[in-house]
Formats: structure tokens, sequence, C-alpha cells
DNA sequence: CGACCTGTTGAACTCCGTCAAGGCGTGTGG
DNA sequence: CCACACGCCTTGACGGAGTTCAACAGGTCG
């Protein structure tokens, strides 16, 4: 059985301690600034769940709305399909983030959230935050403040996006990501670990899988990036790797 | 001076009493089911603007968020652009919707809203707003689900759209214009009055202005539009032009 | 070992973008 | 009233980026 992250499963729940300039996924821990009290509030809703395997849902297109998650640990592909049977993927979510978030106000969950790898979640019943945010003003604050991010994160990245190649759309999916999880190694190196397989990916960008690994391999020659098989590590030294999505 | 729709500005903006099933635009008035009392103190924040003509400003891009605006009649496009100065289409608002939430948690605005046509507005300062939501939790409801529709609004449109032709996206479009402000005129002819131009679209669905003139041109061959100046007119007698975009 | 999934590469094709020219409607000024 | 300019839309020809179809390499797991 995996080892949990940390024994605290309140809302307090991943702190990532790096700066995120960039990217407008909520980041900042729900409930952080609240009194001593109020944290306890909410952490008496909070249901913790897992380990859940790569593969295996959080929650189901169809199944009735109850909760928003917060991931703990591990990593999550939010999916869903067109009726012949194309998929679609709406997005990677990763330790701190919510998912189920786009449900709000709806009678059911539109989409799937897989597990990519094993995965501990936090369970919030949306019917007790929306209740506890009467109560706690600074808590509706910061529920209205995400789910305003998660609009504007889909407008920089899907609608931004769709101007670009592929292998530009690539690096703004790649810098995101890097801002939300990229990690410096022992020999300096910028990487990124991607929990997801490249086809998912390349569904994400709009994209064939055929056409997202010719646009890697030609960043490779390019000297740009280093495409490995579940690592991808960034080359250009300046970062100006990244310039060329702001021109 | 134009003439004002309704004297009553209140929250209660412009009941489209039609049915709108598929498109998740809000489309029911904010504040609907309160008490007389409720409704009051909603009403009296806020304040009614207009007439905007065609092309100017409801707030611009790098303004200081303070409110959210309904549309109490005409129509608004909200619109960004790259660095480079590409312009960006985000979306075409109406009677009875909203603009300005996508900004919530925010301290600017990020994109202009422009009205494409002589347009009258209400303002509601979003602070007083949240304050209001504390004291009527159904209000508070009420924006959540909001922005939840709009989360899933741009997922039906946008990321749906990008896995379609150039037609398909368009019918796409036309759908969910039809379902939204779509009249049957006296011929019984199901028409939409198009207030942006056909540039707009394009841009709008990630086209070049060439390539959707040439889809209407060909899905006008095809029987399936009649293609007007400034109206679309649907002639599949089942509204079977949109079956394709469910199969 | 073989089945399977993921990713890569090649070749032909297709759709859309690009560039260029022209038509149409509107508004302005002579 | 007409002439002209301007913005919007359309059409044609061409080229290119991405898709499609196919074959194959490498890794994992039974």
């Amino acid at each position: 059985m995996a080892q949990r992250k940390s024994s605290n499963c309140g809302l307090h729940l991943v702190n990532t301690d790096r700066d995120c300039n960039t990217c407008d996924l909520p980041k900042k821990c729900i409930g952080d600034g609240l009194d001593k009290t109020q944290s306890e509030s909410i952490s008496s809703l909070i249901k913790s769940r897992g380990p859940f395997q790569a593969g295996e849902p959080i929650f189901r297109m169809e199944e009735p709305f109850r909760s928003i998650f917060a991931i703990q640990s591990g990593s999550v592909k939010v999916a869903s399909s067109l009726d012949d049977g194309t998929p679609l993927i709406h997005g990677f979510y990763f330790a701190g983030e919510l998912v189920g978030i786009e449900a709000i106000g709806d009678t059911h969950y539109q989409n799937d959230a897989v597990a990519l790898e094993t995965t501990w979640i936090c369970e919030l019943p949306f019917d007790k935050i929306e209740s506890l945010c009467i109560e706690i003003p600074k808590l509706q604050h910061e529920i209205l403040e995400l789910l305003g991010k998660r609009i504007r994160y889909t407008n920089s990245t899907i609608v931004r996006g769709r101007y670009l190649s592929a292998d530009k759309r690539f690096l703004l999916f790649l810098n995101d990501l890097y801002q939300r999880k990229g990690t410096i190694n022992a020999n300096g190196d910028r990487v990124v670990t991607l929990p997801m397989t490249k086809g998912d990916i390349a569904i994400h960008l709009g994209l064939r899988p055929e056409s997202l690994s010719r646009a890697l391999s030609k960043l490779q020659e390019e000297g740009i990036i280093q495409n490995r098989s579940r690592e991808i590590q960034i080359l250009d030294e300046n970062q100006e790797v990244f310039s060329c999505l702001w021109v």
C-alpha cells in the first residue's frame, strides 16, 4: 500500500512553495489565513480517499455531483468524449489542485476524472462547503476566486493555443507544466516528469499523437528540449524557449 | 437617443421565455425566486448604464475589476489579443447574459468588452454582490452556478470545436446562437440575426475570414443554411443539420 | 515468448492559411 | 445626384502544416 504523503488531510493540502506567476490554476491552499476554529470546521468536512491506482476514476461522467476533490498527491486527468467516441482531454491536475469544480451548479459531472498514477485525494462535499461559505466570507471569496481562475486558465491555454503551431502549442503546455510541477534535479537540469502519456498530451493539445511526436522530435533537433520517455528536459539556458510564445 | 427596452433595471433583467436545453450560458435571471426584501436589496446595488453605441467599450483590459455587467439589451463581444496583436474573441453575449465574470477573483479585467450595437447594461458592483451573498445563500448559489456554467460552456464550445472541421465548427456555433437568440419569422423561417461581423465570428472560431466564408458557401450549396449579410437562415427541416455534430 | 500499448517515422493526401484580386454596400464629399 | 473611399465579404490559386494510413521499434506484462 502506497505511503501517504502527509498525514494531515486538512484543507492545507500541499504547500508547493514555488511561486507561480504565469499559470492561473489555483495553487494556494483553500482555507489559508483562516483562524483555528474556522480551519477546524473545514477539516471536519473532509473525507480522505485513496489510494487510487493509475486508470481508476475519482468520479465519472453522469454521476451525481456532490463533491469537489483536492489532490493530495499524484495526478489526475479530466476527460470526456464526443458522441462518436473521439476522446477529449480537458486538463491535467496535480497535488494541491482541485478537480470537479467544473460541475459546480450542475446536477452531474460532465467529465471523467481519472488517476494517472497512485493518487490520494480529499473529498469536499460541496453543499457543506457552500453552507460554510455563508459563515466564513473569506472562504466564499476563495471559492469564487478559484472558479474565476479556472475560466481564465482555459482562456490562456486552450484559446491562445489555437493560434499556435504544434511545437509552440507544446511549448506553451510545457511552460505551464514546468511552472506547476517542474523540478531541478541534482545536475541542475530543469525537468518535467510526465505522469500522462504523450498520446494524452496530444489529445489535450488538439493534435494527433503523430503530430506531437514530430513536434517533439523537431524541438529536440533544435536543442530546445530533451525528449525522454516520461520526462522532458528544458535545455534552453535563459528560458528564451518560451519567449516566442509571447511575441 | 435610443429607447430603453425596459424601465425596470432590477436584476430581473430580461426574461427570454425560450427554453434553452443545450446552451450552458446563464439564462435565468439572477435573483429569481427571492422574496421582495431580498430583491430590493439587490436592486439597490444596481447602476443602469447606456446606451453604448457599436464599438464602445463596456470595460477594457487592464482596468481594475469592480463590477460584473448584465446585458439589458443589445449585444457585446469579449475580446483580447496576443502580444503580437493577433486578435482573440472569447465570446459574444446577448440580452440577459453576463459579462465580466471571467475577471472574478482578479484585480483587473483581462479582456475588452465591446458593444456590437446599441446596448444597455446594468452594472453590478461585485464586492457588494459578494457581501449580499453572505446574507442571501440563494444568491450565493446562483453566482456559483453561473461560474460553473461558464466553465462548462467553454468546454462544450471551444474545446469541442477544436476537433471539428471549419463547417461543423460553424454549425456548432450557429446551433448555440440559435438556442440563445434565434427567432422564427413571419414565414416560419428559423433565422439568427448576427450583430457581429463574419470576420469576428471567424476569429472566435479560430479560423481565417476566408476559411469561414468558404465554409458558409459550402453549407449554403449543400442546402443547409441560407447565408445572408447579417442573418443566417437554417434550412434543414428536421434540425438534422446539427445531428452531425453529435455523431 | 508473444501480446499489447506507446511512441516514432515515412509517404500521400487534405484542409486550412496565405496572398491577391474583385464585388458589394454604406457613408462622405463634391 | 454621382464619384469615390472604405470596410466587409467572397473567390481563386498556391503552399504548408497537420492528418491519415501504414509499418515498425521499444518497453511492459501476462
